[in-house]
DNA sequence: CCCCATGTTCGACA
DNA sequence: GTGTCGAACATGGG
């Protein structure tokens, strides 16, 4: 699932743990999701602190805790965060439990294409510290756009898009929406497009960053159906602007939902 | 049984 | 270096 505003909306399951002090920690230590990590040192060092703060970039989140210690994780393509009952028994996918005196913070993954960092430092590790510039924020401006697409005149926008140095946070759906808005075929490169479509582009980036945190972000609401979201899941949907089907090809390896008619180049 | 999946990485190759 | 492609990772759902 997780995506820029999923990732955010995920970071936010945790904030009633802010604050309070971690009891104890649960962890498979071999689960695949610790692979970058020691699981052990994490259980240490968080044991005993406090969460301080949490951040979310692109599809990363970064936990601070009161004793230099930084948690970071990715969620990879099944995974989620939540609380539950203190008295928790972890399940097989619950591969990371923080317990507090009040509730435990359960970060759980099936496929565990998620991962976890850990550092202890003053300041922040550079898995945080290194991310380049989020696309909603104002320093990704028309310049780094520019930059972005002059840097890869060759690929296809869809793979551009999925690239998280150049648009951290956008996933499968986003890009898909993105172009679709913009009324760019996903496989046309940065070379072809006119000066007019490069700008439609940049301003759709911007859009549906800005949409997708509002409406999913906050509270996972549900997008209206004039956004390509609803009509993207299943076979045989139909684009909400022109009214013809919706297609699905393969770009950048991944399946990309466009509506043929109002996506020609 | 088959195919698919909102992600990332790696190796082979042109 | 650029870009493409397929496979791999591990599990569940239709």
């Amino acid at each position: 699932m997780p995506e820029l505003a999923e990732v955010e909306f995920y970071r936010k399951q945790w904030s009633p743990g802010l604050g309070q002090t971690i009891e104890k920690v649960l962890l498979h230590p071999k689960a695949r999701i610790f692979r970058e990590a020691d699981s052990t040192a994490i259980g240490k060092a968080l044991k005993g602190s406090r969460l301080v703060d949490s951040l979310a970039h692109g599809k990363q989140m970064c936990f601070r805790f009161s004793n230099d210690s930084w948690l970071g994780i990715h969620l990879g393509m099944s995974g989620r965060l939540q609380t539950a009952h203190p008295e928790i028994v972890p399940s097989r996918h619950e591969h990371l439990v923080l317990v507090t005196d009040k509730l435990a913070l359960v970060f759980t993954d099936p496929r565990m294409f998620g991962k976890v960092l850990h550092d202890r430092s003053a300041s922040p590790p550079v898995w945080w510290a290194g991310l380049p510039p989020q696309p909603q924020e104002s320093a990704f401006d028309r310049k780094r756009f520019r930059e972005i697409l002059s840097r890869h005149p060759r690929q296809p926008l869809k793979a551009l898009l999925l690239d998280q140095e150049s648009f951290p946070g956008v996933g499968n759906w986003m890009a898909d929406e993105i172009l679709w808005r913009a009324r760019i075929h996903p496989a046309s490169r940065p070379l072809e497009l006119s000066a007019y479509k490069r700008g439609q582009l940049f301003g759709k980036v911007k859009e549906v960053c800005a949409d997708a945190l509002r409406v999913i972000g906050t509270d996972w609401g549900n997008p209206p159906d004039s956004w390509l979201f609803n009509h993207r899941w299943k076979r045989g949907g139909t684009c909400p602007v022109s009214g013809q089907p919706l297609e699905f090809i393969t770009v950048g390896g991944r399946t990309t939902c466009y509506s043929p008619a109002i996506q020609k180049a």
